[in-house]
Formats: C-alpha cells, structure tokens, sequence
DNA sequence: TTTATTTACGAAAACGGTTGCGCTAAAATG
DNA sequence: CATTTTAGCGCAACCGTTTTCGTAAATAAA
C-alpha cells in the first residue's frame, strides 16, 4: 500500500488537508494556483486516493457485484465482456461472485452485498431458486438489482431477457418445417424462467403442429455428470426423437458425442438445434444450427440500466424490462 | 446499505462499541454472556459489518484483482473459475478488471491496484506489453503479484505457466510424425512469452527434423478481423503449408473456416493441431488434436500462491514457479 | 489483610478521505 | 470611507470499525 496519503500532501505544502482533498477534486473553493501545485505534488509523489476510506464517508463504492452461476460457458463470459464494457465508461469495479447454480451460495453473496460493498447487483439466478425473498432485500435496502437472462419471479426490478418464448417456438417451428415428427426438448431446470418459456414456445409449437402427445418428449439433464449416458439412453429408446432442442449450450456437446457414438447421422437421423452463443458452431460435425443469443449486448443492456438506477435517483427500475431477441443461424444440423 | 451499526447495536445493549466490536469477533476479553446477547442482537437486527470501515482500519482488503485480457476465452473463463473457487474459500472477493490486449489500459488498472483496493493481483498480461515498470511498482508497494500463463520477464515473483516449450516441440514433433513436411506456426503476439516458448519448440524440432529454412513458416496473425483472410492467403499460396500449428485458441475457427472455405481437406492436406481448452474439439469437424492447459489447475495455483503470499510474510513469492504440464490429446485431425 | 493478578469493559485515537461552516483579507459596492 | 461581497483556505466532525490503553471490580496470592 502506497504510504502517501492526504495528510503527507498537505504537510509538504503547509495546507490542510481539507485543501488538499478540495484541490484534488477540483473544487470552485480552491485557487487554481493552489491546484497546481497540488496536482503537481500528487502526480510526482504518485498519490492514489484510498477508495475506502472515500466509500466510507460518501457511502458510494463505485463497485457492482455480477452474481452469476458458472463462467465456464460462453453465454456468461461474453455477457461478463458486456458489463466490463460499460463498468469501465463509467469508472465503476466489478466484483464477479459464483453460486455454483447452489441457492444457499447465492444466498450467502447476496447478503454479504448489502453490506456497503457494491452499489448495485447484476445477477443471473442459479437453477435451484425458485423463491424471491433473499433477493428482494436488496432493493429493500436501496441496492439497484437488474436481472440478466435466467431472473426470478416475484421480485420488482429490471432484467434483460432474449425472447425465450418466441425463440422455443421459432426453433421448434424449424425442426418441424424440416420434417421432424417426433421432437424432444432438452432441459437442465423446471424452474428457471428462461427454461420454462423455451419449454412453453417448444410446446405451443408441437401443440399448434398436431403432434401426438405421445410423440413429444420433454427430458431433464440435471447433472452435469450423467448427462451423456442420459442422452444415450434416450436415443437408443424405441421412442427415439427424430429432432432435438438444446435449451443450453452445455448439452450440445453431449448430444453431438452420444449421436457419434451411437452412429446417428445428424441431420439425416436426427436433427438438432441448440440454444448457444458458441463460436465454434460453424466448423461442428456437423455445423450446429443454432439459437444465438445477443450476450454481449444483454451483459451492455443489464450494465447500463443497473447504472441508471444507481445514479439517477428519479430514474424507477421497477418500470423496466428489455427483451434482445435472439437470432436463429440455420446449419447443417438440420439440414 | 443496511442503517444498523455497531453503535446501534451498542446503543441498544447499553454497551461501548469497542465491546461489542470484541464480541462480534469473539475476542477473549468479552464474557461468553455477553458475546451471546450481542451475536443475538446482531442477528436479529439483521447487522452486517461495513468492510470497507474494516479495510481501512485494518489496511486490509480481503479483496484480490484479476487482470486478463479477455474472458471471451475459454482458458481465461475456466481460470477465473479455479481462481474463484479458492478465493471462496479463503473468504476473499474478486475483482476482475480487463485489459482488452492493450498496454495503457493495465497500467491504468495496476495503478488502481496501488490504491489499497486489494491485498494481491493475479495478472495475464495483455499482448501488447513488454516492459515490467507497472507491474514491478506493485511488489515495490507490498502488493503481491502472481502471473499466471502469460508472464512478463524481468519480474521477481512468482509464475504459474504450463510447459510451452516442451508442448511446441511436442506439438510439432507430433506432426512431423504424421508426415508434415511443411509445417506452419500461428502466432498472435512476438512477444508474448506463451507465444515465445512455444514457436522456440516449434523451432527446436524443425531444426532437429532437419526441415529446410524454405519449407517452414512462422506467421503472425495480430488482427482479430483479418485472421480469416490472412490464414486464407496462406492456403492458397504456393508455399501451402500442410501443418498448421495454432498457438492460441482463437485462431481454431478461422483455420476451419478457410479450410472449408477453399475445400482443402483436414487432415489429409492439411494438418492441425491447437493450443486449446476447447470443449467442443472432440466434436469438431474433424475433431481437433489439442494441446489442453490446465485451466482450472493454473487458476487455482496461482491464487493458492498468491493467497500464501498475502498471508504469510514469510513466504516469499521470488523463489516460487510452477510450471503445469499441458497433455496432448491426439484426435483425427492430425490423423 | 494487603498486594498482585485477572476479568470485563469503556474511552479514545486511529484508518484516509469528505464536507459544512467559519474565518480572514481582498475586492466590489454604495 | 464604510460596508458588503467574494475568494481562498482551515477547523473539526464524520463515515464504521479496530485496537491500544486504562481502569474498576472481582479474584487469587502472599
């Protein structure tokens, strides 16, 4: 720690410290002479002001939390990328906290985040919670929360979505258009949000379709762990699916080694697409198609609006919502 | 922020501060039953310490950096997860600050570092930096500092790297074997260490094949936009390589592309094999020979260290250097 | 009983800035 | 010339905790 503080400027420049501070900050009470020489003093002592100890009295951190269940996906990264983008403009820190998709982790930061250590809470929900109190606490306690991608309902404040409904729809729509009669969708949670309207559009499209319940399957690939020999096992069923909804980027993988194994051409014995922002799709065996979702800009949109309810205090997130669509790239997987 | 503070809480117990600052804390100079009715208290009132009032007494953060050049990366993304699940439990936050490759930017970031806003920097420096001044500032100023994969020489402490000359020669060794005659090394900075190390194996083992100087090439793909059109020109050149050796991750896709592209076949034209942590490279097409790093393995040591480092004065962060082996996974694209 | 020690707590000074208010001298106003 | 205004700066309280030191009462040792 930098042992020049305040205190060492002013004696030096026989002023006080209340000058100085007023100097540094460029105040109208203060000479520009004084300034000067102040500035100067500060930059050839490599001065850098305690944020703390400047927090403490203004009760402003200039810092926001990200809570987010993994990075290890690409959808969380780039959105991470988004925020940076944006914390950066506005001088703000940005502390990156993981729930490991646990409720009591999630819990566990997003109290220590009423503690005067942020000033706002960008957090994407684990997929275990399904209740809103400890999240509701937050602005409970004037702390700005903007949902990004998986929220939670019941709580009154901004988030930032892509069209999930539409978007289960639109892909099931696809798979269908492409001859597909027996359509399965592929789940990790029966309560996240952005699970469950993926869910409804996949549904309303089969319902809208004509396809026979018991063509139809809806599977859960809750751990991480089972999952390939999950997906195995169903494509080796006699109700095997001809078409295959990812509703995350982290069941493709799976999916694409249980069809090599097993000697499923896709497209021609079952087609997939996958809800992915993943860049490496296009060079895939074959080339996925996907659901892409606009993460870097729901990371930008999620930043901005938290910021404009940290700053303006006029400004009511509890009015605001935003949907970024998200695009489908057609690929050869369902050729 | 949360109103109830030590001094409501003493207020209310007709207690001093200090009394109850030393009961929150379990110091031994509290009686057991007054510590009870203060945790009791404080429970109930929903208390919760002000770090930053903590750090500033205390001059201690609790608080690390991590400054990397990008997330949109699948290393960096599964680093940041090592780093964070020790940081957990160690009790310490993470602030992850993004340097976007460029020089000014991680100054101006290990500046900020000085300020008292943590107790330690892990860092991946930026492609563009190749003086250690910044940097060295920090251990100067008692901030510890850990490198993690890429490194910057002429800085006295510890480094936590994989085996990138032993994986260039590797890598390259692996495609002599196969046949390449011709090979080619994609490089992305010319001073990046990890960049370094790994064509200094490439070079090793050219020479060692006895390759003639001609049949060989060294390129260096700086520009993120213009990758694919470079790699492009490459293939299409009379001196076509018929190996390609891609130092970092982000050039896989556009050597797929351009691959497809100019319908030149991998492996049976061209070879390839990838530094990459890539989860999708078994499912490639074709699925791609990598060198995987330790990711994960490489954040936690590095934070291990630095938290060693932080907490005992004892240890002493120069003598320390680990190195993580990376393992060549061999799949068809090097067939 | 006297003295020494322990136990349990409080007062107050830090930590490093910020800020409202007061003061002085010079400049502007009448 | 008397008076008001303004410019420029310092004093001191404050933000919420931690920590050193002091002290009174209770206990132990002499």
């Amino acid at each position: 720690m930098s042992k020049v503080n305040i205190k060492v400027l002013a004696d030096q420049l026989q002023l006080s410290v209340s000058t100085i501070s007023k100097a540094l900050r460029d105040s109208y009470e203060i000479s520009d002479e004084t300034k000067k020489k102040v500035m100067e003093l500060a930059t050839q002592l490599n001065y850098i002001p305690n944020p703390y100890a400047s927090s403490l009295r203004k009760k402003k951190s200039k810092t926001i939390a990200v809570v987010l269940p993994e990075v290890a996906d690409n959808f969380f990264s780039l959105a991470i990328n988004g925020i940076q983008s944006i914390a950066e403009t506005k001088g703000y820190h940005v502390l990156i906290y993981l729930s490991h998709e646990s409720f009591a982790n999630e819990k566990t930061i997003l109290e220590d985040c009423q503690s005067g250590r942020v000033d706002g809470v960008l957090i994407s929900i684990s997929s275990e919670t399904n209740s809103a109190d400890h999240i509701n606490k937050l602005p409970a306690n004037n702390i700005p929360v903007v949902f990004f991608d998986r929220e939670q309902e019941g709580i009154e404040t901004a988030r930032v979505t892509t069209n999930d409904f539409d978007c289960g729809l639109m892909a099931t729509n696809h798979l269908l258009e492409k001859g597909v009669r027996k359509p399965a969708f592929l789940s990790i949670s029966q309560s996240l949000p952005i699970c469950l309207n993926r869910l409804e559009g996949f549904k309303a499209a089969v319902r809208e379709a004509g396809i026979p319940e018991e063509d139809m399957q809806i599977i859960y690939c809750t751990d991480n762990d089972s999952m390939y020999s999950q997906i195995k096992k169903i494509l080796q069923s006699e109700h095997r699916p001809d078409g295959l909804i990812a509703s995350v980027e982290k069941i493709v993988t799976p999916v694409y080694l249980a069809c090599h194994e097993l000697n499923i051409n896709i497209p021609k014995d079952v087609k997939v697409i996958a809800f992915a922002t993943l860049d490496t799709a296009p060079i895939l065996n074959p080339p996925l198609t996907t659901i892409t979702q606009p993460a870097f800009e729901i990371g930008k949109a999620a930043a901005t609006l938290l910021f404009k309810g940290i700053e303006k205090s006029t400004f009511d997130l509890k009015k605001e919502s935003m949907v970024i669509p998200s695009v489908l790239i057609e690929r050869e997987s369902t050729l």
